[in-house]
Order: structure tokens, then sequence, then C-alpha cells
RNA sequence: GCCGGGUUGCCCGAGCGGCCAAAGGGAGCUGACUGUAAAUCAGCCGGCACAGCCUACGGAGGUUCGAAUCCUUCACCCGGCA
């Protein structure tokens, strides 16, 4: 019993955080709780470089494998769902391991984030005017009902305009567009980044890829097919399922899915960056250093 | 060997005498981000001593007040005829 406290790998993809999560969670006395938003649907393994099971060496994850393909993963799900599991895990005196590269994801685990409620009903319609009318003009009425918002959300951003609007509607209060500062993590997390010079990523990203069609993404993507993955409004999306299925419709041939694939996710690992990079909670570590396991746990419990 | 088509910025590709550092796309870089977030969206993207200048449209030369755009020639690529 180590008492230490919840430790949260995060970073680009192609890293190693799932590794070092299991590292970390055998050598404090851990569980690992995901943070990576297509993670998890069930089925999406090998485009997902999901760990296996001999990789979890008995180390138990949590929230991997929830979702059905054509089910549309939700923040606010997931966000209760991770919070009950490091809390249970706390509770039992285990160390929560939150491990994953979905942005949003982890800070709504770790900071002050209340998501309103949603209606589908009422997101249809506004999908519905957005597609007939454009964005700028539900951005306008935006505009008009909270002056905000409509200041930090760009006119030619639909999907957010609608967001919006449907929270202004549903609450009668206005639309928090911007994201908060953090502040302190929840349960006195803390925060690890791994990261890697941006060659070395380039080149894990490339391998990384053909692992994915050379262990059977195609075949993955086709099992998946006939389980809903095209209805499927995230799953569908994800990289290298997306590209995939277009190769499937004729868009392209197979080894320009995989091309594409790595292309993509290194714009993927932009975003990532982006989004951690101005965590000033986060404690970078090259994920390339011999003894990173070692630096990590140092940080964990000091 | 002859005739025709082509050579554009990192890549693809438009331009066919001035409004061209050169449309558009891709790549790359930067950023936003509260219920699809592996999503959605934005900016930058030849250089500099930056309301101007320099370099640049295969090479060299020429015509013109002015050329990526016209002419000559050389090189390479593609198609047809020998």
């Amino acid at each position: 019993m180590t008492g230490a406290r919840p430790v949260a790998v995060l970073g680009p993809t192609a890293t190693g955080k799932s590794a070092l999560g299991i590292e970390l969670a055998e050598r404090l006395g851990g569980e690992v709780v995901n943070a990576d938003a297509m993670q998890l649907y069930r089925g999406m393994d090998i485009g997902t470089a999901k760990v296996t099971d001999a990789e979890r060496r008995g180390v138990r994850h949590h929230l991997l494998d929830v979702l059905d393909v054509h089910q549309t993963a939700s923040v606010a799900a997931y966000q209760r769902a991770a919070r009950a599991a490091i809390e249970e895990l706390v509770a039992a005196g285990r160390v929560p391991i939150l491990v994953g590269g979905s942005g949003l994801y982890v800070q709504a685990v770790l900071d002050d984030l209340d998501f309103p409620g949603t209606d589908p009903r009422l997101r249809a319609e506004l999908e519905a005017e957005l597609a007939v009318h454009g964005s700028a003009v539900l951005h306008a009425r935006l505009a008009a009902r909270d002056p905000a918002a409509a200041a930090a959300i760009l006119p030619s951003n639909g999907r957010r305009i609608v967001r919006a609007l449907e929270v202004i509607e549903l609450t009668g209060r206005p639309f928090s567009a911007t994201l908060p500062r953090p502040g302190a993590p929840r349960y006195g997390t803390v925060l690890i980044g791994l990261d890697v010079a941006a060659a070395e990523l380039d080149a894990r990203v490339d391998a990384r890829v053909d692992r994915m069609f050379a262990r059977g993404l195609v075949d993955e993507v086709r099992a998946l097919e006939n389980r809903g993955l095209r209805e499927g409004r995230t799953a569908s999306r994800a990289l290298g399922y997306q590209q995939v299925l277009a190769a499937f419709d004729g868009e392209y041939d197979l080894a320009a899915a995989a091309a594409e694939t790595a292309r993509a996710t290194r714009r993927f690992v932009r975003r990532q960056r982006s989004w951690f990079r101005r965590d000033p909670r986060i404690t970078w570590l090259d994920a390339a250093r011999p003894d990173l396991a070692d630096a990590a746990l140092a940080l964990a419990r000091p």
C-alpha cells in the first residue's frame, strides 16, 4: 500500500502511454482507467492499438470496450463513468492511472467541467437548420442570444454553434464557450506528459500504421462494418477505420488508405500537442529515455 | 531524324503580355476547443533592412515601357511519323 496519488499519463499518440500506464500500475499497486475516446469501443482493437490481454500483464483496465460501434460517444457519460471508476479505486486503496490522448476527456475528469444536458430532437433540428442555412445564419442567432459565446466561436464552426444553441435553448443560460484555465487537478492527480522528437514520432506513427494493416485492420473494419460501424457517428471517424471504409467505397486502394491514415495521424498528433501544451500542470518526459518508468515513478511518489 | 505536346513555388496543379510572389488542393507550422473531440473550426505558409526591395515559373539569350505568359536556342519528359 503506497498511498500514491492518482496519475494521468497523457500526450500524443504512439508515445508509449499504454505501456507506461501498465508499468506504473504494477509498481504503484494501481489499475488503468482509459482516457481514449476510441478505445471505448468494443472490437476496435487493432486500429486503436488497444493493449492486448498479454500486454496488460494482469493489470486491470477500466473503460475499455464499453460501447458498440454504432453508438455515439459522449464526454459527459465518459466523465461520469471515469470519475466513478477512479473514486472506487481510491476508496479501495488502489492507485488510478488515467491513460489516454483524448484531451477533452482527460480534462472532463480532472477539471471542473459541467456538461449541460442534450436533447436529440432539438439537436437534430439545429443540425437540419445548419445543413439548410449554413453556419453563419445560426451564428447570427447565437450572437443575439449569447454574445459572449458568439464572440468565442467562429461563424464557420457549425458544430460548436449548434451545441451552443442547444445548451442555451435547454437551460436558458449562456454557453461556456471557452475552456476553464486549469486549476488544481481533481484527486490531486499527478499529470505526466509523454512526447518524443518530431522526427522520431513520425517514424513511430508510420511503423504503427504499417503494423495495424499487417495485423489485420482491414478484416477488423470489415467485421465492424457488419456491426454498424458506418452508422456510428464517432467510431466511423476513427483514424484508420475511416480510411479503410473509404477504400471499401472505392475512393482509393488499401495502400493509399494506409498512407492516408499515417498522414491523418500526424495531423492528429499536432492537435493533441496543441491541446496538452498549454496545460502547465503537466510534467513532460521524453518517451524515448531509457529510464522512463523510473522517472515517471519518481514523479508519482515524490 | 522529323512533327506535335510538355517542363510553374516542398508536392499536385491553374495561369498564357501588365491587376502574378503567381488561383486551387495537398503537405508543413500555429492556434481555438464544455455531451460526435481520432470530431469541428481558424490563421500562416519564398526571403528580407517588409506600405518597399530581392529571389522565383527547366537553362541561356532576345523582343517589349513591361514576360511565368511572345521569339530563338539548349536540356530533359511524353505522343505520332521514320
